[in-house]
DNA sequence: AATTAAATAGTGGTTTACCACTATTTTCTA
DNA sequence: TAGAAAATAGTGGTAAACCACTATTTAATT
C-alpha cells in the first residue's frame, strides 16, 4: 500500500512540482493538495494522510500554530515541514510541536521522497545542512536552554508596529499606552529574539515570518 | 513551431512544477534548466530561448543586474520574470530594464502558460494584482518621477552592515570611514528606499532581495 | 486560593539615529 | 576632457532608541 501523502502549500507551482516529482515514485500517492491551513484543516477532518507535506508560511495561519493544531488532533499523521527558510530558531520550534521533518525547498528529487519515507516510517529527517546548524546552535545556547522564544499578544502587536516603521511614542498613541510601557515591550523583544537593536528585530521577524 | 522556453530557478521543486504544468501544452518545450545566473550565461551563448523564466532571488546574482546582462546581449530572447515577491519597487526595476512580464509565484497553471505566450507574440504582461499595484505606485509618485533607486557599491556596503546589526560607529571602524561619511550613507539609503528608520531600511532590503 | 506570567508605568540615564546643511576629492562616463 | 555622480568629511543640533532598574495591576493556570 503506497503512503498517502497531502500537500498544503500556496503556490500551485510547489505543489505541481512536487507531484510531478512523486509521479514516478510507486510507493507515494498524493491524495490530497491545499493552498491554506482553512482547508487543510476542513479537509483533514474527511481523510487523514500518512504524512502532511506542510509549508511553513501559509497566508491564513502560522505554521507552528496549524502543526500543533494537527499533531494535537491527528497524532498519527506525520509532519515534514517545507520551508525556504534555514532560520534555527523556526526549525526548532516546529521540531519542538511534533514535526517529524523540516525539508528546505531546495531540496532535489531523491531527499524530498527519501524524506517522506522516513518519516513515514516513524523517523525524523533534516535537510542535511540543517543538521550542522542546529549542532552549532547546541553549542550555543547550552546555557540557556529552556528560553522561552514566544512572542505575547502586546510583543507581537508592537513588533507589528515597528516593522511598520513606527517610533516608540507612536505606537504608545496608537495603543493608548505609555511611552514607557511601550519601550519595555521592544526591550523584552530584544532579548527574546536575542538581537541587538531595531534592525535585527526587523530581520529576525521577517525571516521567520513571526508577525 | 513550439515556444523554446529556458528556465532559471535555484529550487528543483518550482522549476520542476513549472516543466509539469507546461508537460501538457503542446506549444511550449522547456529546452533548458539553469539553477543560477552563471549556468544561465553560460548556457545562453550555446543556446537562446524564445523566453527565458528567470527567478528573481538566485544566490549567485540579483535579478535585475542578470536581467540587465540578458537583455543588452541577447534582446531576442524575452524575459518573464518569476517572483513571489510584490514590492512594487522590484517590479518596476525588472520592467525598466527590459523584463517584458512579471509573474507571481502563486499563479495557476493556465495563467502562466497565458503570460509565456503573451511574452512571446512580444506583448507585456503582469501578474493582475500588479497591475492595480502599479497604477496606485504611479498615483502616488506622479511628482518624483526619475528618483533613482539604484544604490551604489558604499550604500549597499553599509546596508548589508545595518542589517547585521552594526552600528554607524562599528561600520565606520569596518569600512575605514568617518562616522560622518557612514550617517551620510545612511540617510541617502533613507531617501532613496523612501523610508522612515532603521526598520523600513531592513525591511525593503529583504523583502527586495537587495542584499 | 496561590502562584506565575503579562501588561502596565515609572526614574534616570547613555548611546545611537536622524536631519539639514556645506564642502572637497575621487571616479565615472558622455 | 568637461560635467556628473559618488565618496569622503565636517558642523550642530534634535529625536529616538537602548538599558537597568523598581513596582503595581491584571489575567491566566495549577
Amino acid at each position: 500500500m503506497p503512503i498517502k501523502l497531502a500537500i498544503t502549500d500556496d503556490h500551485p507551482i510547489v505543489a505541481n512540482g512536487i507531484c510531478s516529482i512523486l509521479r514516478d515514485a510507486a510507493n507515494v500517492e498524493v491524495t490530497d493538495i491545499y493552498a491554506n491551513g482553512t482547508a487543510l484543516l476542513k479537509g483533514i477532518k474527511e481523510r487523514q494522510p500518512d504524512v502532511l507535506l506542510l509549508d511553513m508560511h501559509l497566508p491564513d495561519m502560522t505554521g507552528p500554530e496549524l502543526a500543533a493544531s494537527i499533531v494535537k488532533n491527528y497524532p498519527k499523521v506525520h509532519i515534514l515541514v517545507l520551508s525556504s527558510s534555514d532560520v534555527i530558531f523556526q526549525v526548532k520550534k516546529m521540531l519542538k510541536v511534533g514535526c517529524m521533518g523540516y525539508l528546505l525547498k531546495d531540496s532535489d528529487d531523491t531527499t524530498i521522497l527519501q524524506a517522506i519515507e522516513t518519516v513515514h516510517k516513524g523517523g525524523q529527517f533534516l535537510s542535511p545542512v540543517l543538521n550542522q546548524l542546529l549542532i552549532e546552535d547546541m553549542f550555543r545556547n547550552k546555557k540557556s536552554e529552556k528560553k522561552s522564544t514566544t512572542l505575547t499578544r502586546r510583543e507581537k502587536e508592537v513588533l507589528q508596529l515597528i516593522i511598520d516603521e513606527h517610533t516608540n511614542q507612536e505606537i504608545a498613541d496608537k495603543l493608548f499606552l505609555s511611552l514607557h510601557t511601550v519601550e519595555n515591550h521592544r526591550i523584552s523583544l530584544l532579548h527574546k529574539l536575542e538581537v541587538k537593536n531595531t534592525a535585527g528585530l526587523v530581520k529576525v521577524a521577517l525571516q521567520t515570518g513571526l508577525v
